[in-house]
DNA sequence: TATGAATGAGCCTTCATTCAT
DNA sequence: TATGAATGAAGGCTCATTCAT
């Protein structure tokens, strides 16, 4: 079911160098990248073609030329978001920190990752509220999956060799944690701040958030509190 | 126009018991129940005032009658999902436990309010989508906000004075993690259950789940770990 | 056709003066005086209905029950403006000025009424854009018209005895050239002054326009031109 | 949102005459020519989109793409009925006769004119109730306005250097009286007919009505009567 | 590959009117 | 006589999508 049905050519001709995309991979990365906006600012229903269109370098009609359909190109947008996760972990050295330390930096991680992607966190509610049933196609996800889950079993068992963490804890509940406590950070960012009238956006706020997160995380795993 | 509060006449006549709501105090309820259902299901975008009338008692005029817009009914609909978030402490009588048990019972409710009540949470979503600008004119919500903010500061005094809490704990930021983590639960299940191939709705997934985040709370607030 | 079934009770009890109007008599004209700003203003379509029973004492239910329509209501709007037309010569006596001074009068008491009664203009604007059809059953217009094609007539032939009016001049294309001149420097005041930019409310402006249609009548039915 | 003007393609291929209209721009055509009857017959809240719609080559959808809603339909009706005004004096040339000719003429086209544009006086009666804020934003109106005081002004100098014109007069007040005796005599034609019991269609009426007027006018301008 | 023109279905909203009391 | 509640029909407008070129 994925969108990109159409063979997208290589550039060729004098100008095409090795990593430069191709007009038509320009075109349809102005299109994802307009639309993400739009869909996370307004939603699936909310969001309107003209507007992204309009927006966007090229015409309506190429959106449908791409993408075949209004909820095309939301998948589409949903498939590019998921493949940047990966980039939390990426450029972290996990493996040569000590069990906590290592805990502490991807927790921290993760937390400014969604901090610095609330267009991302707004998809997901979205997918929420339609039962996720976008998500379904999208291929990348399933590494995507083995990947942190693999670096946190890895990293809970030396913990427990190490003996700081506790034993037996899932790497699953673990990041479903980390997440939680990140995620909501973000996407429940306006109504928690406007009830408790709280600011949640200085940097001030947001590093204090950042410790108390991180300190909560690794209480959880540890089996003597830190000081 | 007017912003017209319909006066709804109390019941009269015979059939009138104490309780017993009138008419149209009825036909309102009726409708923001539909509507509630409708908006959490798919946002108040994707929702369809021909559809919310359809499966009400009444007719869609009256929805313009009693509510004078789309947006005034999803604002109704917001209002009274507000209000019925006190009801999670309202029956637990915190003060007659010990400090550690009485914040156990206050997650515990916690988390499963949010279970029991999912529109609610999809309702938060959606609203945090649009920069939960429909929250605005809600009144209930400040008092809302200083029931639980006194209730858990007085909590962490009890526990500190006894010996179990640590010191300098904020309410604001312990209210926040639980509700992060209960909320997310909700929120993000159909992504995070379809991505880790994990059942989260099972009676057993549940209450699993309910344990770590009230171990998670209950260790982050403890001078000593629990075993 | 008139809307007038509904036979009005005397005022009786104590407080009945013989003047006084009954409490039903002042719903209707407090009714009619609303309405007649309302439909000058917008016409019959673009008035509404809710908006004259906000502005009057009263509620729609009696709209309805004193003029069983909208249309009606209209008619009786227009029944009563054309009642006052009469006014503009009854506080004349014109028999006992000379031809010329008479005719002077008359046009500036029509000119003035005019001026006063905007919604009048504007109301028989409406009419006429629906082929006046509203105006059929209403019994005062044609002793108005009697009225004032009568007084013209004698005027006229005052004026041709005394030698100073043309001989042959019809009374109706005389009453025409004068509703003419007065009708539109109310009517058309909107686009006039817009496309011109010249001022027609000012009291100098007017005086200076009732000056000059009284100067062109005077000279279309004189004989020897007034110096 | 966007103002888009719409850019009409001139029409190429084979078919492409040289004054033939391009597809899009017949269609705009086709829409403003029914909406001209029905705001003309009916005002702007009683005209229907959809009836507009019908009666056109084309959907109602069309209507909303050119003209975005239907009061840009009636600005756009507005704007081509007063872009055809200027067509009264182009088909004479005044300068070639004398001064009271000249004026005659123009009185009587001025008057045939109106005669055969009963649309445009129902409009501009429209706009008057409108208080006449959509002509604010069209541009012809202000050379519009030049074209014919400057020729008044020249047609009175003219007639004061022969003898015939009075001293002082201003071609604005005069332009004034022309209109109001011309327009009334559409605009009231409906009240008046029926108030009067008298015929105001038949070509002999309408020929007495249009010698009365130039009669008026020229009187009024005249120094000594004309026999 | 690209674009302006076109569309049918359906959406939110409003209106004059009537009913129950 | 008076009023709040209720309504069916229709009105203005928008949307995702497709066509002709």
């Amino acid at each position: 079911m994925s969108s990109r049905k159409k063979t997208v050519k290589p550039a060729t001709g004098p100008a095409a160098g090795l990593q430069e995309p191709s007009a038509p991979e320009r075109t349809r990365a102005n299109i994802i990248d307009v639309a993400r906006q739009e869909f996370s600012e307004k939603g699936l229903a909310g969001a309107r073609v003209d507007e992204i269109a309009e927006r966007t370098n090229t015409s309506k009609r190429m959106i449908y030329y791409y993408f075949e359909s209004k909820e095309g190109l939301y998948r589409a947008v949903l498939e590019q978001a998921y493949e940047q996760i990966r980039l939390i972990e990426s450029n972290l050295n996990i493996e040569q920190l000590a069990p906590q330390d290592a805990l502490r930096e991807l927790v921290g991680a993760t937390f400014d990752w969604h901090n610095q992607h609330p267009d991302f966190v707004r998809l997901v509610m979205n997918e929420n509220i339609h039962h996720a049933e976008h998500i379904a196609g999208i291929g990348s996800i399933s590494t995507r999956r083995q990947t942190i889950i693999n670096l946190l079993q890895q990293l809970l068992q030396r913990g427990v060799k190490a003996g700081v963490f506790r034993r037996g804890l899932d790497p699953i509940d673990l990041h479903m944690s980390i997440s939680a406590l990140c995620f909501y950070n973000v996407s429940n960012r306006h109504t928690f701040s406007r009830i408790f009238e709280r600011d949640m956006n200085s940097p001030k706020a947001v590093a204090a958030r950042r410790a108390i997160i991180t300190d909560t995380i690794l209480r959880w795993c540890s089996i003597q509190q830190p000081v």
